[in-house]
DNA sequence: GCCAAACTAGCACGATCGTGCTAGTTTGGT
DNA sequence: ACCAAACTAGCACGATCGTGCTAGTTTGGC
């Protein structure tokens, strides 16, 4: 047959210029054509792989859904309950370009859900997800927790780390981020410190 | 001279249209045609009100914030400072209808900012009004907290109503909404409760 | 070498967009 | 009564959109 069939770098390359237009232009500015002239090829290309305008923007939107979860997987392990659980946290708000497109992209998304219910599902999955993995750092911080309280932790964490990373993103004095990892970290120090409360 | 000059009413029902557009189908289905229908009035009358698209949805963003300040001014206030704490921050996430729209209208223009430079200074003069909101709630709940302190609990307050504002508008189970005003709550509690910590 | 399948490139159509522009329609002051 | 100003309504233009469609171009198995 004729040439290999590795669709998958070249749907990663795409949706990597979907983010790059999000970024620069907003999600106003996704169009076949505009997303295809960003990452360089025809439209007649783009659309070899991604038939319509709706299968490009969820491919984005799932691929940087997995992304941060491979990176959140990826963080160290030391065992240290509450340096580990700063460590994860420190990887949920915008400090760096990468972390900080995701943050965009996802916000991006959620504003255009109701023009694309095709999203809806996406973020819905990724919002669980966070907000277990917010289970889970709770309960290992403070373990004697019962099951009623730890859901209400859980969902506090989740907005508090929500809440900081949205003001990281849109904040007008950008330089100063300390302020969030240290909130974060006092969150983390309350958590572990009133082990039964 | 011809008619009166009430060109305010017509703005404000316009803007009004653009938030039912921007709630039912997206910020990306905001244009002056869409508009002039929801309203109920030809685009030609639309545009001689707003002569520009930018100006009409500079104007709806404007009158957005407006609408939110003079909410959380209408608040009454009783002197017990944990309840009237929990009054206002009540009226900062979307338990209401319009509360509801008021914060889905807000996310839609932080995300459509990089499209509409305009849109900037007005989301950049809301969140400072937020924080500053946050910052007087954290100043009559524990006075004794010096000036640094003062910033991180306004700061950490003005994230974790955000985000728990943001897991309200997008939460999949709608229907338990107990969650966020407990979470507030016992913010106030532990500010009043750990006055000079 | 060769050909079918994978891939690239692009044209064309109808729809929608913002906006400049002009023509009707009301209406209040004189 | 009347007219100028405020207002309403709508046409037209160029740009951009998503997408159906058809040609070229590569390329791996035979």
């Amino acid at each position: 047959m004729p040439r290999r069939i590795d669709t998958h770098e070249r749907k990663e390359q795409l949706a990597e210029a979907v983010w790059r237009v999000i970024r620069d232009k907003g999600i106003g500015a996704v169009s076949v054509r505009t997303v295809a002239a960003e990452a360089g090829v025809a439209v007649g290309s783009l659309r070899h792989v991604f038939p319509t305008r709706t299968e490009l923007v969820e491919f984005s939107a799932r691929l940087m859904v997995r992304r941060a979860t491979e990176r959140l997987a990826a963080t160290a392990r030391t065992g240290d309950a509450r340096r580990d659980a700063v460590a994860i946290l420190r990887h949920l708000i915008p400090l760096e370009p990468d972390s900080r497109a995701e943050l965009e992209v996802n916000l991006a998304l959620i504003a255009e859900a109701p023009a694309t219910p095709e999203l809806v599902p996406i973020r819905d999955e990724a919002y669980r997800a966070l907000l277990g993995l917010c289970a889970h750092l709770v309960a290992s911080l403070a373990p004697d927790l019962d099951e009623t309280r730890l859901a209400t932790e859980a969902r506090r964490l989740h907005a508090l780390v929500d809440g900081v990373a949205l003001h990281l993103l849109t904040d007008p004095d950008t330089a100063d981020t300390d302020w969030a990892v240290e909130c974060l970290r006092d969150e983390v120090d309350r958590l572990a410190g009133s082990r039964p409360r």
